[in-house]
DNA sequence: CTGTCAGGTCAGCCACGACTTACGGTAAGT
DNA sequence: ACTTACCGTAAGTCGTGGCTGACCTGACAG
């Protein structure tokens, strides 16, 4: 049992973006495609390490490069971010049930232990 | 200009779901809160190493302790989820528009070279 | 009070990844 | 054809983070 309830792209998706130099380039490429120069102009490092993020960002297919000419535009895919967020979707829904079964559990375990009502709870 | 558009909260639960293992942990407690050695015999890794992701997961308001007796209870904190989620919302949004605007832009950008049609696009 | 179990913390080791410099390749300009 | 700009890749360095073994604290059972 390895659990792993993600799929292989959700999970390249959340260690892609688990990097703040790569969050950076998501929030610029939030306004629209952008090449790789400008892209690096706005940022603290190199431009081959933005080459470099793009690239596990691509594969991770949270962007997709459009060569235009003699630069490659890079732009937000949509589809990557729905993957990550059919999994973030899917977590919300278990952890939302299991904070309320923990609650009743509680709840139950507390009016069990309760000496006044020994007996048996009539939780569904 | 330093971008960054994600709160401290959502950068946190990014980072802390690039972990593999922290990912694992994430999808025990799904089904409800366990402690700590529960958690520790499914995975392989030792105990102070979930005792270590259950701090960082913690820290980054993903998943919450609730000590019970002798023992600690970790379940998931759905806040933390909701915070991620929201700023994936945000993100699913701008990419879908940035897509759609870069699909305009390139058809309006053919239409414009395309010598039978020099005169201006009629693009909304 | 003592033994035991659950769990947090520390010191140290090691691997992975982020970054830089240098280089090669390709498309536009002159 | 030569130059220049844009971009990807390779080799190498270095910091950071995950893991382990050891130690310590608190909560129950005897």
């Amino acid at each position: 049992m390895t659990y792993e309830t993600a799929t292989p792209a959700a999970c390249a998706a959340l260690e892609a973006l688990a990097d703040p130099t790569r969050r950076a380039i998501v929030a610029a490429l939030r306004q629209g495609p952008r090449p790789v120069c400008e892209l690096a102009r706005g940022l603290p490092v190199s431009r081959p390490a933005v080459s470099q993020h793009l690239r596990v960002l691509s594969e991770a297919g949270l962007v997709e490069a459009h060569p235009s000419g003699r630069q490659r535009l890079y732009g937000l895919r949509p589809e990557g971010v729905a993957e990550l967020r059919s999994w973030l979707d899917t977590l919300w829904d278990d952890a939302l049930a299991a904070f309320g079964r923990a609650a009743r559990a509680q709840a139950a375990a507390q009016f069990e232990t309760d000496p006044r009502h020994r007996g048996g709870p009539d939780d569904d």
